[in-house]
DNA sequence: AACACGTTGACGCGGCGTGATTGTTT
DNA sequence: AAAACAATCACGCCGCGTCAACGTGT
């Protein structure tokens, strides 16, 4: 399936003009044109697209941007992983600002005193920058720190082994349903799957629990899991995962 | 206590330059100027700015900005509960784009069917868009709607008189304290409560949620209300004011 | 005398929006 | 034949960043 710029601005939710400049800047190409000279746009560069809105969305410049996705070895997984780390943190300021306007409205009707700086809370402050600057470390070292997209960069049999390793983690589990849980098996077979997702990107502890909830969440997934291996399982898995969670050793991500 | 230039922009973390412009377009005037030329911003500045700079993390233009803060009975109390709501939404649409994270990541390790559509899940879509319309039309119309700002416009017996209303609520709710905080009479006081903020802004059960963990949270409020009232009374006051706005009525705000 | 701070210009950039004009598809 | 889409210029806006040149406070 292809998409004229029309369909793709509807679509991702840009407007066509963004398509043309991203087009004339050489960020984001048309996988293919017509006789006629139209655009058409393709699953890769749907992709992309993403890939880009989300660096936008984390204040990211274009060119910033077009350096960090064209760098050899840029690994989705990777920068989806670190994509998720700074929209968490960006939600959590949104907390900090939040806190502000409680005590500011407070303080006007006189129940709170508050020193000037509390003021501007949560607006800019020193972790944001050092996280902010942590992110563009990540971005040139981490998310391609491997040169190699782990992933697509697999072999078809390594792919193949890679999944028939998820799936034998997963019939274990299913074995040991009986025990919970929380219960001891159970847990070191989730920890094996963090483990072998954690070979791909960085899967935080966060992340996991998200795709954890996923697993029970989202129809599709759920009924493929239901039927492929036990009509409890994603229920199960969830659990399981958010119990593994949130026994995290003290301090990890 | 008044601020220079650099002073200011270290206090809330804008540039200086920032603050020239501000001036210069007229958004943000010093409250004074010495015989050098230097600018002095006062306390109202400060707030004005605080108010500048939610208005900016939501979006608005700065010519938007002016025309908001500078119509007559613009509301500070009003505006403020606004930006908390506008805030909440923006927190909730980065819950949707950590969750297309999530998906992006099942669906590229083949573990999850993802429609081309749901990779721009998040962005913008079309609540995004009624809200902020809602928004611009709830500045425009609400914020100001009583033409006077409320709390301000009180004369000295007014607010003493709506401080003693807000007293004798909590000395009432600390005479059944002994019910405790879901306890009948408590319920009907902290709706009392709730009702006399709602004269002065929108004061949502989100916002109303949000003060009463401050009554609990911030220390110096903490201990005015230890000495003043009763030790346990900011526990007890965070867990009445949960427990209201947890069973507010079906689809309230 | 040094140094950080203040002032007022003026130029420029990034990321598009907004036409205008013209051709293509349905 | 009319709509709705496509294309390619070209100009302009906003919100400052970034010099430059010069005065002030300590």
């Amino acid at each position: 399936m292809t998409y004229t710029v029309k369909q793709l601005s509807d679509l991702a939710g840009v407007s066509a003009r963004t398509l043309h400049f991203y087009d004339q800047i050489g960020l984001l190409k048309p996988s293919c044109h017509g006789e006629n000279g139209y655009r058409y746009y393709g699953e890769e560069a749907l992709l992309r697209l993403q890939q880009i809105m989300f660096f936008k969305e984390l204040d990211f410049s274009l060119a910033e941007i077009r350096e960090i996705v064209d760098r050899p070895g840029f690994d989705v997984l990777r920068a989806l992983g670190a994509h998720r780390r700074l929209l968490e943190e960006r939600a959590s300021r949104l907390k900090r600002l939040i806190h502000t306007v409680d005590k500011t409205i407070l303080h006007l009707k006189g129940e709170l005193d508050m020193s000037e700086n509390e003021y501007y809370e949560g607006f800019s402050e020193q972790k944001q920058k050092e996280y902010s600057q942590e992110a563009r470390q990540r971005y040139g070292e981490a998310v391609v720190q491997e040169s190699e997209n782990r992933w697509n960069h697999l072999t078809p049999e390594q792919k193949a082994a890679r999944q028939a390793e998820g799936d034998a983690i997963t019939r274990a589990i299913v074995a040991h349903m009986a025990e919970g849980p929380a219960g001891p098996e159970v847990q070191r077979l989730i920890s094996r799957m963090h483990e072998s997702m954690n070979f791909f990107y960085d899967c935080t502890y966060d992340l996991f629990q998200g795709l954890g909830h996923m697993y029970n969440e989202d129809p599709r997934f759920k009924s493929m899991y239901e039927k492929k291996y036990h009509p409890d399982l994603p229920g199960f898995l969830e659990q399981a995962i958010t119990y593994y969670c949130e026994h995290r050793p003290a301090g990890a991500r």
